[in-house]
RNA sequence: GUCCCCGUCGUCUAGGGGUCCAGGACACCGGGUUUUCAUCUCGGCAGCAGGGGUUCGAAUCCCCUCGGGGAUGCCA
């Protein structure tokens, strides 16, 4: 068994196709198949080798790995379409030769009308050019350029079993008439050459989005045309944006990268994709990656789009974030907080280790954490908002008050057991009352880890320090 | 327009004729824990697109309508 994925380098690796490497991944792992990365660069306007490095980066930054394709130096590939062109020109020759495919002189606007007209009679759209012979197109083309077009059958019907849709039928009449398989300067156009591709890679399974399903009997029809085998294919059902339109920037973040640069993990991304459009029988959701290998179904998936949840994602990322041991999180981190322009290095292990097990929880990806580290890594921290508006309240600065006396008479060892406790004991607050004061003077904000855990990693000296600036801002 | 695919809580889904007055997860709301927020934990809200059939019985099968998506000459 042998799968592929065909990106063509166009842009980054959207999230979308994204599910796709990862489906066909998972297959591979699952079935010991073989996989092929197909670089399908034949867009000479818009491919760029920018974005092939960024895919192949994203790719194995999400842990798929490939046997057969760029840079995997296995005897095999590139497998770049672009430097393929000599073979495709062969099978031109052949299906000119053969009267499956012919030159069209018809101008744009000739073919406008023809299609027009046939749809207007119901009737399907034949080619006005499809009929010439060898000499007369030799003759018409007279050194110009013109594209050459698949002769489509007339009213044979095309029948795959899709190993998500099932039974698909098309009728040859009814795919839009005969397409363009070169383009007048030259260039094979796709949905000719992925049915060349396939055939001498020897993929058995297609498994692409559901975008491709109607390009299907194209391809099935050039590939018979070719006398070239018919691998099995699978259509994956769409991923929507929250509008139900096919995801897109304006729905959130679509680039794989970006994610990476957020701080999520490629495991966690791996399931969530793996899981869009399907399910294990227990329910379960949070599967690392052998689990997921062996529940993996291609079956299973669903037929019908999915919207694409970042809340459901960002929820799962911090489900594989919480699996860390303390000190591979804290690795994980660091960079984030070298980010943030904390100065972590000069901060001891010990420490920086004490201030993650406090904030990890608070923390959905590892970008996150610039927010409750700046408690500890900042001398004092300007109040936000919300914390501003609480401590201009009254009991608020009575609170500051009194906390500005109590931290004279206290020290490094006794701050923790005293400055708390004496607040309430003179104040006679309680609860959210007492706390969310003390919070938003010695954090700045009214989220945060427990006062408790913090407050002896902020250090007398800071303590002293934001609670001086809070009177004289407030007071 | 034509062809193809699809339609269960807001979202991802389970369920494929009776065990479903439809189960789980995210989100949301409420209780508990935390002398505070968060975490954690417990509970709640909420759905079979509509209409016809078939059947003793339909979310499950068939038809129609509606809705969404995709493809339809030089994107992949």
């Amino acid at each position: 068994m042998r799968v592929r994925f065909a990106p063509s380098p166009t842009g980054y690796l959207h999230i979308g196709n994204a599910r796709t490497a990862v489906v066909n991944h998972l297959i591979a792992k699952k079935s010991g198949a073989d996989y092929i990365i197909r670089i399908e660069d034949t867009d000479k306007e818009r491919s760029t080798v920018e974005s092939e490095i960024s895919i192949l980066d994203d790719l194995r930054w999400l842990g798929i790995e490939w046997n057969e394709g760029p840079d995997q130096d296995k005897g095999h590939g590139p497998y770049r379409q672009s430097e393929r062109d000599d073979i495709y020109s062969e099978y031109t020759k052949k299906l000119l030769q053969s009267g499956h495919a012919f030159k069209c002189f018809c101008t744009n606007e000739q073919v406008e009308e023809d299609k027009k007209e046939a749809q207007d009679q119901n009737k399907p759209f034949l080619d006005r050019c499809r009929n010439l012979t060898l000499d007369e197109q030799d003759e018409l083309c007279a050194g110009g350029q013109f594209p050459i077009k698949f002769k489509v059958p007339e009213g044979e019907s095309i029948v795959f079993d899709d190993k998500i849709k099932e039974r698909v039928t098309f009728n040859s009449s009814n795919i839009g008439g005969d397409f363009i398989i070169v383009r007048s300067d030259g260039g094979a156009v796709y949905n000719y050459i992925v049915s060349i591709d396939d055939a001498l890679m020897k993929i058995t399974h297609v498994i692409r989005g559901e975008d491709h399903l109607s390009n299907t009997p194209k391809q099935i029809l050039i590939a018979k045309a070719l006398n070239l085998p018919i691998p099995e294919y699978a259509h994956l059902p769409l991923i929507l944006g929250s509008d139900k339109k096919k995801l897109s920037k304006r729905h959130g973040i679509t680039s794989v990268d970006i994610y990476r640069q957020e701080g999520y993990l490629p495991e966690a991304l791996m399931n969530y994709l793996g899981l869009l459009g399907w399910s294990t029988e227990s329910g379960e959701e949070i599967l690392e990656f052998d689990k997921l290998i062996s529940l993996f179904e291609i079956s299973n998936i669903s037929k019908s789009p999915a919207i694409f949840d970042f809340q459901k994602l960002k929820w799962m990322n911090g489900g594989y974030m919480k699996k860390y041991p303390l000190a591979e999180i804290t690795d994980m981190f660091i960079p984030y907080l070298e980010k943030a322009e904390f100065d972590v290095k000069s901060m001891s292990r010990e420490k920086l280790e004490n201030i993650i097990s406090i904030i990890r929880n608070s923390c959905e990806i590892l970008s996150d954490v610039a927010k409750p580290a700046a408690i500890f890594f900042n001398d004092i921290n300007i109040p936000d908002d919300e914390g501003d508006a609480l401590l201009n309240e009254d009991y608020s600065k009575d609170i500051i008050k009194i906390a500005s006396e109590i931290i004279l008479i206290l020290n490094e060892e006794t701050v923790l057991a005293g400055l708390i406790p004496g607040i309430k004991e003179k104040t006679e607050h309680k609860g959210k009352k007492l706390f969310h004061p003390i919070r938003a003077m010695i954090t700045g904000t009214l989220t945060g880890p427990e006062l408790d855990l913090a407050i002896p990693v902020i250090g007398y000296d800071n303590l002293k320090k934001r609670i001086e600036y809070c009177k004289e801002k407030y007071c």
